[in-house]
DNA sequence: TTAATGTCTCAAGACACGTTGAGGTGAAAG
DNA sequence: CTTTCACCTCAACGTGTCTTGAGACATTAA
């Protein structure tokens, strides 16, 4: 991820209904929800809601799929995992100060395998 | 870090030369550095650095304190592990797709110890 | 086809954001 | 004390963002 994909992603997580969508769909798993369910769960009119969920597809952070007369919107894991990365990569040019507190943040949760396939 | 302050946290480092001066600064390292320098590393007038410099220090990324006639400006490391730790919670409800790439981006830089003090 | 459902598109308005330029404040030097 | 330096504050302007409401499109059922 580069600099110009960060600050989109960065601008399209900075606004709270936003950031509730991606945590919603980081949750419900690669399935996904429809966007009904998602408007239901954020208490937005579908007009808003399409306003955003647009928002977040040309960031890169969701992706949607139809399905029936529904469309079903998931998280890119990718997307979110790539902006982690961009973040603590500064961090690692001799200053561990941001990426140690992170590490022991994700040791405390319930993450299978902590350790890279290498 | 709750939703409002990862919301200013974003907020605060979705704008291209807030992003520039908050990767600059964790370089930098604990020392920081003068305000003069980081405006003209990013060649931005003494009116526009100082606004970003405040909205920064506002959301708590940055901190300041006056050295002689200089003001040093530099990174509050918890903020952006914290904001980190904040993105990556909701990937250990089952989904850690999120989790681990970021992990194996991290484990490829040169952190010295990867692993927390527990 | 007609009707119902689910979602998107568009225009308009209110509001927030980023930049600029002028001017002000605090600290050091002469 | 006056000047210079480093930086901040303020008001104003253009631009972008978010919300709303009306309407359109696609899909399915009757």
């Amino acid at each position: 991820m580069d600099e110009t994909q960060a600050l989109d992603a960065l601008g399209a997580l900075a606004q709270e209904t936003r950031l509730r969508i991606v945590r919603l769909l980081v949750t419900a798993g690669p399935d996904g929800m429809a966007a009904g369910a998602i408007g239901e769960a954020m208490g937005a009119t579908s007009s808003r809601l399409s306003f955003h969920l647009t928002h977040l597809e040309a960031a890169g952070l969701v992706q949607s799929r139809r399905d029936g007369r529904s469309i079903r919107y998931s998280a890119v894991y990718d997307a979110l995992s790539g902006l982690i990365a961009f973040l603590m990569r500064d961090c690692c040019q001799g200053h561990p100060e941001v990426c140690t507190p992170a590490v022991a943040a994700l040791s405390a949760c319930a993450c299978p395998s902590p350790e890279p396939a290498a």
